[in-house]
DNA sequence: GTTTTTATTGACTGACTAGTCAATCAAGAA
DNA sequence: TTCTTGATTGACTAGTCAGTCAATAAAAAC
């Protein structure tokens, strides 16, 4: 029983954070959707904040479980870069209420240190594979810059579609940032002595 | 008095927002900070809701009066861009307890009709700033796209330097957005038959 | 100097919530 | 059958907090 209830659990979190737009729900809440008495919630995971804690870490575990699966396929530096924007707006994460609920993590990691800490692992690993992969396709010292600019528009987007209506669609979104690093090999390239790939 | 506590109030309200990091601070910590008993607090704005809200129009007045004030300053569209620009990482918006508070406040209008109708009246305000003024010096379908990759790209730094570590600084992540705005800017002139200004 | 208005608060209430616990229930082991 | 172990919950506790209110103090109006 104990995994199907902890799954359950999570999956309750995150739906009901994502609901709410909050953290700002109720064990007796996440419970009830979860189908079990709140007594039973803290049966299985100690508290609040580790169920909170649970959800969170589920997230970012489905996230970096597709980029890996992406990048297993792609071959090229360039092709790599792809996949991380594509597994970045993978349907499954770029869905409303995990968005809001990611959201709401984020903020709470201003407060929860282990918040913090997890989202901080997951910044530098998108971070480093980016830096990575950028290495081979520009100069040194534009890898870091591109490399903030790809993440801050990612995070952007992400933001924009969970709260601003007039958006553009995912498809749209993921040209933009494709476009982004397309201009900035291409700058770095055409800044080089024009050499071929 | 009413004015001298109002404002007092507000303020107390973003430091103690942007201090905890999240929207649960009570009306007695913000009325003790702002030097006051809570029920005065309740005296003056009826309900901890109308104190949030007043804080959220403040902030978001605080940046609109320095889009203003920099546009103002600006002649051509290229400089207008840049003061957009400027005002939106202007340190007294870009301080970590403001953009944490913004944060919060951004995620509370997922619940709030009021706040959502607040942040989208000044992300529209921002959008068409910037689509006004890309007009001149892009071709009109690409105008909408930059627009919001700006956009995106404003947010995503903002909510990166609140809760990430080794980020750029202010003036290097200006730089990438002014440098964002002109790399589209010149792919747009290339692709037009190569006309000046 | 008296009345009215405004400023202010301590004390209180009603509602809600995290977490606990003792008690049941079900199923398999001995 | 009897014992043990895990699953499950209703009821309870202790604490918190938004919002109210009656009372006081101070200032302004008359």
């Amino acid at each position: 029983m104990e995994p199907i209830r902890r799954k359950a659990l999570i999956d309750a979190t995150i739906a009901e954070v994502g609901a709410a737009g909050s953290l700002d729900v109720t064990v007796g809440q996440i419970a009830r959707r979860a189908g079990m008495s709140s007594a039973l919630a803290h049966h299985y995971f100690g508290g609040k904040d580790q169920i909170l804690l649970a959800a969170m870490r589920y997230i970012l575990a489905t996230f970096g479980g597709h980029v890996r699966k992406e990048l297993s396929r792609a071959k090229t530096p360039r092709d790599r870069l792809h996949a991380i924007v594509a597994a970045s707006f993978h349907p499954q994460n770029f869905a409303d209420e995990v968005v809001t609920a990611w959201l709401a993590f984020y903020l709470q990691a201003q407060t929860s240190a282990d918040a913090k800490r997890l989202l901080r692992v997951y910044g530098r690993r998108l971070h480093s594979n980016l830096v990575y992969n950028l290495r081979p396709l520009v100069s040194a010292d534009r890898v870091e810059t591109i490399a903030h600019g790809v993440a801050a528009l990612i995070d952007g987007f992400y933001i924009r579609n969970a709260l601003q209506d007039r958006v553009p669609t995912r498809e749209q979104t993921i040209e933009m940032v494709e476009d982004y690093l397309d201009q900035n090999i291409q700058k770095a390239k055409i800044a080089e002595t024009g050499g071929a790939v």
